[in-house]
DNA sequence: CTTGTAGTTTACTAAATAGTAAACAATTGA
DNA sequence: TCAATTGTTTACTATTTAGTAAACTACAAG
């Protein structure tokens, strides 16, 4: 009973897309507010902090788009090296849509605010370290299963996930900063070729 | 003639430990006044802005630390391959360093300021760039070396540069997101094995 | 030893920002 | 319909911050 609203959603969804493409520090609860159409007063009703929207909204985004994405990328019906090839693909075309709309090779968010915030604010650092994690397992069953059937090379699979999802963000952080979104052109034979895939070429 | 001053200089050396240490958005000009000792009328004496600081601080700490650094690790008297292992493993031991010191992982002050405002401040933006560009060299120079003396697979070298750079940055924001050094740790045989060197081992 | 220059200090303004309190409005179930 | 509850709005305070102006100090060269 009482009033209804989707003044958290919207706030949600303006703080992520600013921060995404400003980023945590310099993004203020009045800028947040104004994307959102919503007075600050109701931002403290939903939330305590910019730091508490900011942790609500990584994980929003996670349950409400990452989730889906990385399920159907990673499905068990589709090959183990198909999954890594059509992930990084996947990512190159997304970052290139980002670029188009906003100007601006973007990144990853969550890698971005947890680096800038991971030594200032330890619940953000929390939250950014799950969802990361939740991301490397991904990796790590593709690469499994790869090893299983014979198209991926034997080896620890935690260290291999770790090390492609290590290239992957740096990546992402390059292409950020170098505004150009080359870096990820050749992301997925890199890294087939570094899981000692069959079709090796240049980037290895 | 006139008065003399040191002042400058320790604007430079606050300003980057702050920023390394926290972030460039979090961190005021005040805040680099109080750690430099310095008041804030000299700070407007020296630079016009908090964004200029930080340009000529990254400049500053590449002219006075960096270079001779990177000199040295990729010296052509050191066989290709051990540069490229000593390397990693100076990055290694210099974060563990700096992890006593501080408490934290702290990565590299210029990826993460470049990261950080890449889409807000196009003059640091560019002298990240410039500064990252210049590290890529080292490696893109020792990959060639290693590939004439048969070392390191042939192919691309500046894609495997790239290639290297981008697993080596990746895995220093990785490292302080999540405030743990062991992403860095096996980072030397890694990249030697991306690098199609004769000893290959786990996360290849 | 004095004069011009390089650097310092203080005290200030204006703006931005986080955060609050309390009156107000809408909705729903009893 | 009315009362409890949920959410909204406004107007405010206190603090932090960037940036400035002008008086002041030290030094080095002539």
């Amino acid at each position: 009973m009482g009033r209804t609203s989707n003044a958290k959603e919207l706030l949600l969804d303006a703080a992520l897309d600013l921060i995404w493409e400003r980023s945590y520090g310099v993004v203020t609860i009045d800028a947040i507010c104004e994307k959102a159409g919503v007075k600050k007063g109701s931002f403290y009703y939903f939330f305590e902090s910019k730091s508490a929207l900011a942790v609500a909204a990584l994980e929003a985004d996670w349950n409400d788009c990452g989730k889906q994405k990385w399920d159907s990328l990673f499905s068990a019906s589709i090959p183990p090296l198909d999954r890594i090839r059509n992930f990084f693909q996947h990512a190159y075309d997304s970052q290139l849509v980002l670029q188009k709309e906003h100007g601006q090779v973007l990144g990853c968010p969550c890698f971005s605010v947890g680096s800038e915030t991971s030594t200032q604010d330890e619940t953000i650092r929390l939250k950014v370290q799950e969802i990361l994690q939740r991301q490397i397992r991904y990796f790590e069953s593709a690469i499994r299963d790869g090893q299983a059937d014979g198209s991926i090379a034997t080896g620890d699979a935690a260290s291999k996930a770790k090390c492609l999802f290590a290239l992957f963000e740096g990546s992402l952080g390059q292409a950020r900063i170098q505004n150009d979104l080359e870096f990820l052109r050749v992301l997925p034979e890199t890294a087939l070729s570094i899981l000692g895939a069959a079709r090796t070429s240049s980037a290895a």
